[in-house]
RNA sequence: GGCGACGUCGCCAAGUGGCAAGGCAAGGGUCUGCAAAACCCUCAUCAUGGGUUCAAAUCCCAUCGUCGCCUCCA
């Protein structure tokens, strides 16, 4: 049985499918108006490991996962770009997609864009005002009447009157209540806009999310994820819009990620203390990433810097080396060696699965990989074949799949190989003869150029770093 | 100011009532001409102060501290 923390009751929960077998999942995705960075990528790496577990365990998945495309700041920003704000976010749109290609991220199995859902939102508002959960202002503004919906502020633990209307949001006259939210937006002069019962205008932040849940998913889906910073007012405000047009429960849990930190803060793009994913993957191997995030608690703040990373890049390096071929050539005592290795491959099944069906308790499942690694590197040493050595190899690739990781060995671009092959040839000549400091030489030389050779009683070996 | 989450070894971090996983770093060792890798060994009583309990890192209260939200934010 899998267990998950669901923001809604601050607790771990069994989880149970609206339908068997299959999972409805929403993730909140980015608004496209400039280089997404590695929060943003956190957030996906979390639910992609979310997804690539439950399927492990045979869900079919769902997986949504939308574009803002329509927004003040991509309005501003095209126009100081000069450029339509449609062929911004578009930009924008196909450079995320190719992040998340970057990152080993499994394409969503649907990528809703605001611009391409608009007779969806427009009925949606249609719906609410019909109910009474929305009024439109007479400046052409519609908006969501909070006061009418009896729970609002459950998903965020907090009551209206906690909230100091006005405190930090400018009192809007065209509002009934301070804290009533925009479902549409009337256009300024020379704005991008739509036209709608309401004049021409809009969608506000939210409603889109609830708009692209109902087509994609329906009314009601499992699990609804996000960065923990939208619980408030982003994801209150789509329960309130959603559940107010349905009546209906919406998602039955709420996941939401915790912030990437840099420098003791969120890393976020009205702070400035951006990393791009761009960036990243151009000095780090992706893996990389998705270690130090399999790592920690997807809940809690991971702490992003050189010295993390530094540590989860070799971390990969030591489920690397598990996976390195036999170098004994068949030894009397690989029998021996080799007998713990059934019983491993069967504990590391087990508790990874238990480490990971309580919350996608990565950390948990990624210490008993480790232990595995160990059991597969003392058998290679005490003279494992190959054959034996296999199987658990394969179990280790199976699980650090399910994670997502690649484990990819740098190859060589070109016919590199055939000459190392014979200069480590000539080596092992040299060094029958003692000619250590020509032997050194070489491999000091090699290790320069990106080639790693290691010595030992069976001969040289040698790979790319 | 309000609300929420959290505080475990030098760093990252699992563990939520019964003798404190794992990774990185560090020290010692095996192997080795050296180096590297791998393997073995060493390395914490859980922010502080009270309380509950036969038993607490784990539950309760207080204090201190950190982070997030309350405005756009993954």
């Amino acid at each position: 049985m899998i267990r998950l923390y669901n923001t809604l009751t601050r607790k771990k929960e069994d989880f149970q499918t609206l339908e068997p077998g299959l999972v409805k999942m929403y993730v909140c995705g980015v608004t496209v108006y400039n280089d997404a960075h590695v929060g943003h990528a956190m957030s996906a790496l979390v639910f992609d490991i979310v997804r690539r577990y439950l399927e492990y365990r045979g869900y079919k998945v769902k997986h949504v996962m939308n574009f803002t495309d329509v927004d003040d700041k991509i309005i501003n920003r095209a126009n100081q770009l000069g450029i339509p704000p449609l062929e911004l976010s578009n930009k924008y749109i196909a450079d995320y997609r190719q992040n998340l290609l970057d990152l080993n991220i499994l394409p969503a199995t649907a990528t809703p864009q605001v611009s391409k859902t608009m007779p969806d939102i427009i009925k949606f508002i249609e719906g609410l005002i019909e109910r009474g959960y929305a009024y439109p202002a007479p400046n052409g503004d519609v908006y969501f009447r909070v006061t009418h919906d009896e729970d609002y502020g459950r998903l965020s633990a907090r009551k209206l009157d906690d909230m100091q209307a006005g405190a930090r949001i400018e009192i809007e006259e065209q509002k009934e209540h301070p804290m009533d939210f925009a479902l549409w937006k009337a256009a300024k002069p020379g704005e991008i806009s739509w036209a709608s019962p309401w004049g021409q205008g809009r969608p506000g932040w939210h409603i889109e999310c609830s708009a692209m849940n109902l087509v994609e998913l329906g009314e009601q889906i499992d699990i609804h994820g996000g960065g923990n910073d939208l619980i408030f007012p982003h994801h209150e405000n789509e329960i309130a819009q959603t559940e107010s047009y349905t009546g209906k429960e919406f998602a039955r849990y709420w996941m939401h990620n915790g912030m990437l930190q840099l420098g003791g803060e969120k890393m976020s793009k009205s702070l400035g203390n951006i990393i791009s994913i761009k960036e990243f993957i151009s000095k780090r191997e992706a893996d990389v990433m998705r270690m130090l995030v399999l790592n920690g608690s997807y809940r809690a703040p991971l702490i992003f810097n050189d010295e993390t990373l530094d540590a989860a890049e070799k971390g990969l390096e030591r489920l690397k080396s598990a996976l390195r071929p036999a170098t004994a050539q068949g030894a009397e005592s690989a029998a021996e060696a080799a007998a713990a290795l059934p019983a491993a491959i069967e504990t590391v099944k087990k508790a990874f699965t238990d480490a990971m069906d309580d919350d996608f308790n990565s950390a948990g499942a990624l210490g008993q990989l480790f232990d595995f690694v160990r059991a597969i590197n003392t058998a290679r040493d005490a003279g494992a074949t190959a054959a034996q050595l296999q199987p658990a190899q394969d179990t280790l690739r199976e699980l650090t799949g399910v994670f997502g990781l690649r484990l990819a060995e740098k190859t060589s671009t070109g016919d590199a190989d055939k000459f190392i092959d014979l200069l480590l040839e000539v080596r092992a000549e040299m060094r029958q003869q003692k000619q250590w400091a020509m032997s050194d030489l070489i491999r000091d030389r090699l290790k320069a150029l990106g080639v790693t050779v290691e010595d030992s009683k069976n001969g040289a070996t040698w790979r790319w770093a």
